[in-house]
RNA sequence: GGGUGGUUAGCUCAGUUGGGAGAGCAUCGCCCUUACAAGGCGAGGGUCACUGGUUCGAGCCCAGUACCACCCACCA
């Protein structure tokens, strides 16, 4: 093995080997007393990249899929692609637009076909990212959105909900975005505060005896104005309710209507109304039986419904000229700062219009009951916990869905048309005339496409074959757990919930574990505009300087932007990112996968992990030397187990039973941190310094050496399989060279079983003894540390008031004591005999003295004596000032009590003790 | 306006039923000891945001305050 841990030369030549080999594949049914895992990926856009969001949920996905397929489950982890409706069409669009092709020059079939080669050009990047993660997902069952298979799911859905009344065609104000000219849902629009003004415009009464003051932040939409509204207990225009206002600027006239939607404290208590262009103002305009103008073309202009002076005029252009001719006739009459919300579309960023079209709509509230129960009553669990509140929230105000798009990109909607308008739905327009009997009469498909989140809804259960009925369904159907973030709960769990319980009767997942962001270092989001984004195969395979400030700054339309974060960037990275491999970064995604919301990812953490690879490689390296080649006991020749031997084996059984438990709570960081506890601090530190004095040791039989040389490779060997979830890549590569030590011949880690711990192995005896030991040594390693002594000198060591058993264990464990403390004569002091000038340690009742002839000089000592002293005495002061307090003693339990009695009395004695050292080392 | 989460060491974060404040990184000191300098050994460092309450005892429970982040909502 080379000196040093290098994860680029083994990472992707293994992947290939499990994939090849097809260890990824789950079986269709179960074997007899299988369990089946399943997971199914939230498909990521195929447009996309993968940014760290997805690299940490891919991260525990992986880690689950491996674990539970190594416990022996039929494990399928179900990968795939989202279409991406908009998104996808957007970046086509842009594409054709650098040639100065417009989608309408192509048409929608050749576009479509557009769209299709892009996506075989591109759409290999995020599955090639997911290999480069290590991802174990069955890539035979790679699905796609627009797949025939799911395409077909989608249909049924939509024929069926149809045909139940669950999905309708209706005219209702909507969500319309003027650039990309399509209707979007609720959940794609973003309101964000901005300044802007309240305009305060003066409507005169029809009949000329008085005016209104109506305040708007919207003056050009005065044009569809229908009415003006007040507060019906509105003493102040009591008397103007039912009269009517001539609208300025056009020739209509509108009534004054009561309504108590009105808060009398706002502005002037007047509210202009305009339904067609405001959803209250539409509620209204429902409740109060007013007609609806409207103004807007598609791309917000202003139509021929407005007087003809405006029309053709783009909607701010028009409000423009709306305020200067109200300033004109003397109606305008104050203009106030004012903050807003401004609805703005997520993919165009432009400003949204409410409008006024024929769209699609699901009926939610039947399909959302039962979703809502599922929560409620535990088939379905969100982790953490206090999601549900958020989901139950949401549902219980859910509204109708708008599901159609004026897109081309996606699933079209099975709707035809006739002369007359009449709308026909099928599964393809053979059924539809058949069905309804319609002859050869001329029928038009419905032009729109699907919202996108319309077949990701089905994703669950249409990837397992529905509806055609596949074992797989059965077999996989519910899903264990979805791993995703709290962002998409409503545009795809709840959606996912409600179909599958619809279509399935089913639950789509038993568990929902919800993943934090991850944040830059700082705690600010990772965007491209911020410039603060880090791409998780940088990570991997690291990148020079330069080539991430270009990465960072490429297509930046605003030059000062771009060279601020190029500055940025340079000091963040002065050495451009360097190549810490696959499983540190997963490593590090797991030990900060905490119960938290937001991860603000730090760089240094991977580092820190990455140099745990590089122990573990070293480790492997220090078993390998002193096993390969060796006898390592396999079979039934005679092993005697060493103390630490015993305790070793001891300790990793706790440490299973710790990491199992914490992956059963999706608590990887817990589970992360037991690995890297015991792998360095116990493992590595200890074990194998143990191991030593035995291996090299002349005093121990081949019996002994065995025994140790076997512990040695059967514990590194079930580490490796602890550890494989986590960091998969590294575990393969070791194990291959560690695992015929043990006498296995299996042909992967992945494929092997969990470790399994057993309380057989648990060995309290060996836990105490080593726990005496490290006491000792610590206690000697920090007298040299304290006192500056090169590590390499031995010391001598004197041993004072021992009990008997410390005298066992200081004969038995010599050996032990002698090299990892670096010792070079051990000896009791007998009782009465005089000691030198040492320094001394204590461990429990027994003294430690380490004689300081031209070691030491007393002045050192005394100091680090006196600070020994002032921790003790603090400890003290706090245990007796508890003990004496009556409320204490009288209330608190008494095994409590008890423990403070046995604290303090242990600080007394080493108290007194380093006193009597003190006042014997002043006094020479 | 309603809601959720957060505030613990210089940084990033743990802290499970209330009972001795922890880790990693960073810092300081000594060591290139035959697995590992991406390392070993040792050390320093915290008014647990603030105020009050409950309790013998609070980082943890309760009430309030401040600040940060996010979600939802129709004040034009």
């Amino acid at each position: 093995m080379d000196k040093a841990y290098d994860p680029q030369s083994i990472e992707q030549k293994l992947y290939q080997q499990w994939e090849n080999n097809q260890y990824f594949s789950a079986n269709a049914t179960n074997e007899v007393g299988q369990d089946s895992y399943c997971i199914m990926i939230p498909p990521p856009n195929v447009t996309g990249s993968l940014h760290m969001g997805h690299a940490f949920q891919h991260t525990i996905m992986d880690a689950l899929t491996r674990y539970h397929r190594m416990k022996g489950d039929n494990t399928l982890w179900q990968p795939g692609t989202d279409h991406a409706g908009i998104a996808t069409q957007m970046v086509v669009e842009r594409l054709l637009a650098a040639d100065n092709i417009s989608r309408h020059d192509l048409g929608r079939e050749k576009f479509i076909d557009k769209v299709w080669q892009w996506k075989e050009e591109s759409g290999g990047t995020i599955s090639h990212q997911m290999r480069r993660l290590g991802d174990s997902c069955d890539w035979q069952r790679e699905a796609f959105t627009m797949d025939q298979d799911l395409s077909n799911a989608v249909l049924e859905v939509f024929v069926q909900l149809y045909e139940e009344g669950l999905i309708y065609r209706g005219q209702r104000l909507v969500n319309w975005d003027p650039k990309l000219l399509t209707a979007v849902s609720d959940l794609e629009v973003e309101s964000e505060e901005e300044n802007g003004h309240l305009w305060h415009l003066r409507y005169p009464l029809a009949d000329g005896s008085d005016h209104l003051i109506v305040a708007t932040t919207r003056p050009e939409t005065m044009l569809g104005d229908t009415a003006v509204a007040v507060h019906p207990d509105d003493e102040r225009y009591q008397h103007l309710i039912g009269k009517t206002i001539k609208l300025p600027l056009t020739d209509r006239e509108i009534p004054i209507i009561a309504d108590d939607y009105v808060e009398k404290d706002f502005g002037s208590g007047c509210v202009k109304i305009t339904p067609a262009h405001d959803f209250n103002d539409y509620e209204m305009g429902q409740r109060h039986n007013l007609p609806m103008i409207n103004i807007l073309t598609e791309t917000a202009h202003i139509n021929g419904n407005a007087p003809e002076v405006y029309q053709g005029m783009e909607r701010y252009a028009a409000r423009q000229k709306i305020i200067e001719d109200f300033e004109a006739l003397g109606l305008l009459e104050k203009i106030d700062p004012h903050k807003l919300k401004v609805p703005r579309g997520d993919r165009s960023g432009v400003v949204i219009e409410p409008y006024l079209t024929d769209q699609w709509y699901v009926k939610i509230a039947p399909l959302a009951e039962p979703a809502l129960k599922a929560v409620k009553n535990g088939d379905i669990k969100f982790v953490p916990e206090n999601w549900s509140n958020t989901y139950y929230h949401w549902m219980e105000n859910i509204q109708d869905w708008c599901i159609s798009r004026q897109l081309w990109w996606g699933h079209q909607i099975p709707a035809w048309y006739d002369n007359e308008g009449k709308v026909y739905v099928g599964r393809n327009e053979e059924e539809v005339r058949e069905k309804y009997n319609l002859g050869d009469i001329e029928l038009k498909r419905d032009q729109d496409v699907l919202d996108t989140w319309f077949s990701s809804a089905l994703w669950p259960f249409a990837t397992l074959g529905w509806p055609e009925e596949k074992p797989d369904l059965e077999t996989f159907l519910p899903t264990n757990v979805l791993v995703t973030g709290f962002d998409i709960i409503f545009f795809w769990v709840a959606r996912m919930i409600m179909m599958g319980l619809k279509f399935t009767g089913k639950v789509p997942f038993k568990e929902i574990y919800i993943t934090g962001l991850i944040r830059d270092e700082q705690g600010q989001k990772m965007s491209k505009s911020k410039g603060n984004v880090l791409d998780p195969i940088d990570l991997i395979d690291g990148i020079e300087l330069e080539d991430l400030v270009t990465k960072r700054t490429y297509g930046m339309m605003n030059p000062q932007a771009a060279d601020k974060i190029a500055k940025r960037t340079r000091k963040q990275f002065p050495e451009g990112i360097a190549a810490y491999g696959t499983d540190a970064m997963r490593f590090t995604f797991c030990a900060m996968a905490s119960t938290s919301r937001d991860i603000n990812f730090d760089l240094n953490r991977v580092e820190g992990y990455r140099n745990f690879c590089n122990k573990i490689w070293n480790a492997a390296r220090y078993v390998l030397m002193n096993t390969e080649g060796q006898d390592t006991g396999l079979g039934d020749t005679e092993k005697i187990l060493s103390v630490a031997d015993r305790w070793i084996i001891s300790q990793l059984q706790n440490t299973i039973t710790e990491f199992e438990a914490a992956v059963s709570q999706y608590r990887f960081d817990i589970a992360a941190n037991a690995l890297y506890e015991f792998t360095w601090n116990t493992y590595c530190d200890w074990y194998l310094e143990l191991s030593k004095p035995i291996l090299y040791g002349e005093d121990y039989s081949v019996a002994e050496k065995r025994g140790t040389r076997h512990t040695l490779v059967t514990v590194l060997e079930q580490l490796l399989r602890l550890l494989h979830p986590f960091m998969p890549f590294i575990t393969e590569e070791v194990w291959q060279k560690i695992a015929p030590l043990v006498g296995k011949t299996g042909e992967s880690i992945m494929l092997e079983s969990f470790p399994a711990s057993s309380g057989a192995l648990l060995d309290q005896q060996a836990q105490d003894d080593i726990a005496w030991l490290q006491t000792v040594i610590v206690a000697i390693r920090n007298i040299r540390g304290e006192m500056n002594i090169a590590s390499g000198k031995p010391l001598n060591a004197l041993f004072k008031n021992g009990s008997d058993q410390d005298k066992a264990r200081l004969e038995n464990y010599k050996n032990f004591l002698s090299k990892l403390a670096k010792l070079g004569t051990i000896q009791w002091l007998a009782s009465g005999e005089e000691a030198p000038m040492s320094a001394t340690a204590l461990a429990g009742k027994m003294e430690i003295l380490i004689p300081m002839a031209g070691l030491i000089d007393v002045e050192q000592e005394v100091t680090r004596l006196t600070k020994e002293i002032e921790k003790l005495s603090k400890e003290q002061g706090r245990i007796s000032g508890k003990l004496s307090n009556a409320n204490f003693t009288d209330k608190a339990p008494e095994a409590v009590v008890a423990k403070e009695r046995s604290k303090l009395e242990e600080v007394e004695s080493t108290l007194t003790k380093i006193q009597q050292q003190i006042s014997e080392l002043k006094s020479l």
